[in-house]
RNA sequence: GGCGCUAUGGUGCAACGGUUAGCACGUGGCCCUUUCAAGGCCAAAAUGCGGGUUCGAUUCCCGCUAGCGCUACCA
């Protein structure tokens, strides 16, 4: 592939982004849209879409995560053309990097210990802490004139930052940046050995330039909690004689209270919305408009009209916050206006994960199958209410609901009348909508009582529900058969009651 | 504490010097009705504060305040 460049020279020839997740815990709903975003943007410029999982950090590592977050991905419909690449397998090239920056003059061994490096006394992390130490200065410490006897065998390597210079990138979101370099700690890039090591482990500040380098990255789409970061690794571009890419900071997801999400506001990982049973193409449109707008008013946007829409230009600037209730009316309303094609798959496994799936519903049955979703689907709020609230339509065995019990089978009267009404529909030799509707209303007549005692109670005996789609659609869906013997069922457990 | 970013109804976005400040979620009410949803209609609800610039500021500039981020040999 050929790359051109463009006026700011960029590589504008084939736009190449990342998604760089670390596994130190699930894929929260941050991470997700930011992978969400990246993706938007690679499917619209015809882009690659890199997966490259973070674990440089040995202590806080859990290798065991990563399959869910890939699980998280999938389930999200985001899918990658290259990786997922380890850096933990990418060790060799990033402490070669740092070496080569240390020899060349670009940064120097340090031995000095952690905590007195970073500001005179150790300070412990925390507001208060930071409070009493004071202002803090950026200090440089006296390994940076050079220690003979240092090497990366007993040492760690900072980069050493320019003095007297500001160091400028710009971003597609937040615009020009610029800070001076005094404000520019001198950073490490590789550590110090551990006990035992012959060598140190890469930062992150490090493996991430030596990486999106590597893997000719165009486009850096990620959370702005990094975008103070961004000028050392500005920095180490320069350093190692590449040209950096463009750099899109998105803003972050705060909770109902305006902190940044966490698990103290509930369910934050991806997995979690999974399980509960929203659909994935609503959930994308629910994160795609959390920090992002097309610029018109549009609120229900299947994916690829995300797609075809998305710019970095339309990115906020502003954290928002997670609004689970929006959330819900996404999901209600894919599940009502989704072409009833594109919602039978997710039904199905809804239904195969509660034991409940009948193959025929995929053949002969399939337009039986369709119709009744269609029914049931404008009650519908999350997926499993498909194999839970509607189960009487795809079982048999369904308990009655107590509570509807308690209140449409009141009247003492019902118990004979659904029996009559058994008989009645039996003879029917027509079974369509119409035809049930008279039947009953014939009987209400008779029985002299209003048609809705007689059409309440009828909907708790052969549906075990309060609630259900309209009656006499619902006893279309499940038939002649079904309706008489659920009936006669029905009129035993009015009698015990 | 230092450095930085941000600031439109409760929430997410729109208006990118001139609008009765628009849309959606949520909330309240009404209609519809065989349950419950859906749907339709209506309502309440915002430019953080203070200075400028301008004929005119939500919009541009400055200060304040608030929130958030960074301030690790975490990522």
């Amino acid at each position: 592939m050929t790359t051109s460049s463009n006026a700011l020279g960029t590589p504008s020839g084939g736009v190449r982004v990342r998604f760089a997740p670390s596994p130190t815990g699930y894929l929260h709903v941050g991470g997700a849209r930011t992978a969400l975003f990246n993706w938007f943007f690679a499917r619209r410029q015809g882009g690659v879409m890199i997966l490259r999982v973070e674990d440089t950090d040995v202590e806080r590592n859990r290798p065991e995560l990563v399959e869910g977050i890939l699980d998280g991905l999938r389930w999200l419909g985001i899918d990658w053309d290259e990786g997922p690449y380890f850096q933990s397998e990418r060790l060799d090239l990033h402490r070669a990097a740092a070496e080569k920056l240390a020899a060349s003059g670009a940064a120097y061994f340090c031995d000095c210990p952690p905590e007195k490096y970073a500001g005179g006394d150790a300070v412990e992390e925390t507001d208060d802490a930071r409070k009493e130490a004071g202002p803090r200065r950026v200090t440089r410490c006296a390994c940076r004139t050079g220690k003979p006897a240092l090497t990366a065998q007993n040492a760690a390597i900072r980069f050493r930052v320019p003095l007297g210079t500001t160091t400028k990138f710009d971003d597609a979101v937040f615009g020009p940046r610029e800070v001076a370099n005094e404000e520019i700690e001198d950073f490490v890039l590789l550590r110090s050995p551990k006990e035992g090591q012959t060598h140190g482990a890469p930062t992150y500040q490090l493996s991430v330039v030596v990486d999106d380098i590597d893997m000719r990255i165009t486009h850096v789409i990620r959370g702005s909690d990094h975008i103070s970061n961004t000028p050392k690794q500005a920095l180490l571009y320069r350093a190692m004689g590449a040209a950096p890419p463009i750099f899109a900071h998105v803003p972050l997801i705060l909770g109902p209270d305006r902190t940044r999400l966490s698990k103290r506001h509930g369910a934050t990982s991806v997995g979690s919305y999974r399980d509960e049973g929203f659909l994935p193409e609503a959930f994308r449109n629910f994160l795609a408009l959390l920090g992002w707008s097309p610029g018109e008013d549009a609120q229900f946007l299947r994916t690829s009209e995300i797609v075809s829409r998305f710019s970095l230009e339309g990115v906020s600037r502003t954290n928002g916050v997670f609004d689970r209730a929006k959330l819900e009316w996404y999901n209600t309303e894919y599940l009502q206006k989704l072409p009833i094609g594109d919602l039978l798959p997710a039904v199905q496994s809804e239904l195969e994960r509660a034991g409940l799936w009948q193959p025929e519903w995929a053949g002969a049955k399939r337009e039986w199958f369709s119709k009744t979703v269609d029914l049931l689907r404008p009650r519908t709020r999350l997926l499993p209410d498909f194999s839970t609230w509607a189960r009487a339509f795809f079982s048999d065995s369904f308990d009655y609901d107590p509570k509807a019990r308690e209140k449409f089978w009141k009247d003492e009267r019902l118990g004979a009348m659904l029996g009559k009404l058994a008989d009645g529909l039996a003879a029917l030799s027509d079974w369509n909508h119409d035809a049930c509707d008279h039947a009953l209303r014939e009987l209400a007549a008779t029985e002299e009582v209003k048609a809705g005692l007689l059409i309440n109670g009828t909907r708790v005996a052969i549906v075990g529900q309060a609630v259900a789609p309209p009656l006499f659609d619902t006893m279309v869906a499940l038939g002649q058969e079904r309706v008489v013997s659920r009936l006669r069922r029905a009129v035993e457990a009015f009698g015990a009651r």
